[in-house]
DNA sequence: GTAGGTTCACAGCGTTCA
DNA sequence: TGAACGCTGTGAACCTAC
């Protein structure tokens, strides 16, 4: 990541390891659970009521500390372009070191090599994503939810640990986490850049694809044409593609 | 495919709490996956004895959420683009073993293939249903009586043992054995969210169909404008929707 | 190559209907 | 009761402009 080494953004890891909510082997109060599961409970409200002792403790400030850096370089190769077979939603193997994607290699099957770690969750990544580095997964899932107004409640207390496998239970936690490691709404394209921005692409690849015809055509003409005789020239009856091209 | 739904349900659980700050190598537990979304599965404390604890919870955070996806068809009429040939997961054919059943959406003919077995009954299953991998029907048996109060009695001794066939004769020991492989009944949604979510759906699916009248509209308006002149055309202006269309 | 966006198969919760 | 199917969120795998 050559560019802008924006450093500033990162500065606290994920903390894995630390962060700790004791004895918690409670059972649950069922009707509260209801209430989670609608996304009721407040947050605020004490959540477990156990037989013997009420667990969380409200420590809030469940800041982490900064930790040490990630460890950054890319590294990558090309791309091919077999749509491989997909895989299955939730991943669950990713292994942390050198994963890669691209499952149904072709020809040369390339991959890209995935050597950085998600700020948010701590799976594997790529690059930077709204302003951190982060994974696939928790880029989709920012683009998806920055911007709603909805309010999303965390059953407990707005503490979870997020990581690659809790991220998926709580989104709000999960959503907090990516703007306290510096991650970027604003950087999300508008509903009117993706409409524009899809209109170009459309167009762009009409034109290509009309290129491509054309090209096509002509050099089927080409052949014609200096098989048998040096005749009449079609040519440009095509518009220069300038006509056409992309307004950027 | 890797996944396949043999790891059981509640004795991985300790070991992967174990392991859990190690990384994440291979298949995790689901329900332990709740856990440490709450925050619970916390680092050094606490190992979870596997049986008898019921851990805690919930956390339908899936279903807080509003918003929808493009579920149905996309591809809007026009430009042929599709992503070509992505495979299908589940194939149709070469399956000897794995019964199949229409998946859901997509009127296209696919299926989706059971190659798990349901914790309960032995039947075949598809994935989790309330933290453990279960047949459809004991997932709807659970859904159905786990929140009742009515004491059921076993016409036998309590011990019945339950198997695909047996299954319909006792609801008591089925539910309790529903209970002992780990179903949470605190994941059924309550009441209120199943009205909200039903809610939610009923506004979406309006809000769909009148995107779509007025996508066919503007498809016609174009179809209209391009017959005269063999110009280029104007792509429809509502894009075929995506994830974001909705605003909640 | 990087970092925006898009697709689409799938997980898992609910609902319908015979 | 249970098979079939509807819905939404997720994430892997892609595409593309810069
Ligand atoms: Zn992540
Ligand atoms: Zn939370
Ligand atoms: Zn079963
Ligand atoms: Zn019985």
């Amino acid at each position: 990541m050559g560019y802008d080494g924006d450093e500033s953004t990162r500065d606290s890891l994920t903390d894995f390891s630390a962060t700790r909510l004791d004895g918690f082997d409670s059972e649950f109060d069922s009707s509260l659970a209801h209430r989670i599961a609608l996304g009721i409970a407040n947050s605020a409200s004490q959540v477990y009521t156990n037989s013997s002792k009420t667990i969380n403790s409200p420590t809030n400030a469940n800041h982490n500390n900064p930790n040490n850096s990630p460890p950054e370089q890319q590294q990558s190769s090309s791309s091919s372009h077999s749509y491989g077979n997909r895989k299955r939603t939730y991943s669950t193997a990713s292994n942390s070191s050198g994963v890669t994607s691209n499952g149904g290699d072709k020809g040369g099957g390339e991959k890209r090599t995935a050597t950085k770690v998600c700020r948010v969750c701590g799976d594997k990544a790529f690059s930077y994503n709204f302003n951190v580095i982060t994974c696939e997964s928790c880029k989709a899932f920012f683009r998806r939810n920055a911007n709603k107004d909805k309010e999303i409640r965390c059953p407990f207390n707005d503490q979870c640990d997020i990581n690659i496998v809790s991220r998926r239970f709580c989104q709000r936690c999960r959503l907090q986490k990516c703007f306290r490691v510096g991650m970027k709404k604003e950087w999300i394209m508008s509903e009117e850049a993706r409409l524009e921005k899809k209109q170009r692409i459309l167009e762009n690849r009409e034109r290509r694809i009309a290129e491509k015809r054309i090209s096509d055509v002509s050099e089927t003409v080409n052949e014609i044409q200096s098989r048998p005789e040096p005749a009449i020239k079609l040519q440009s009856t095509i518009p220069a593609k300038s006509e056409f091209t992309n307004t950027m």
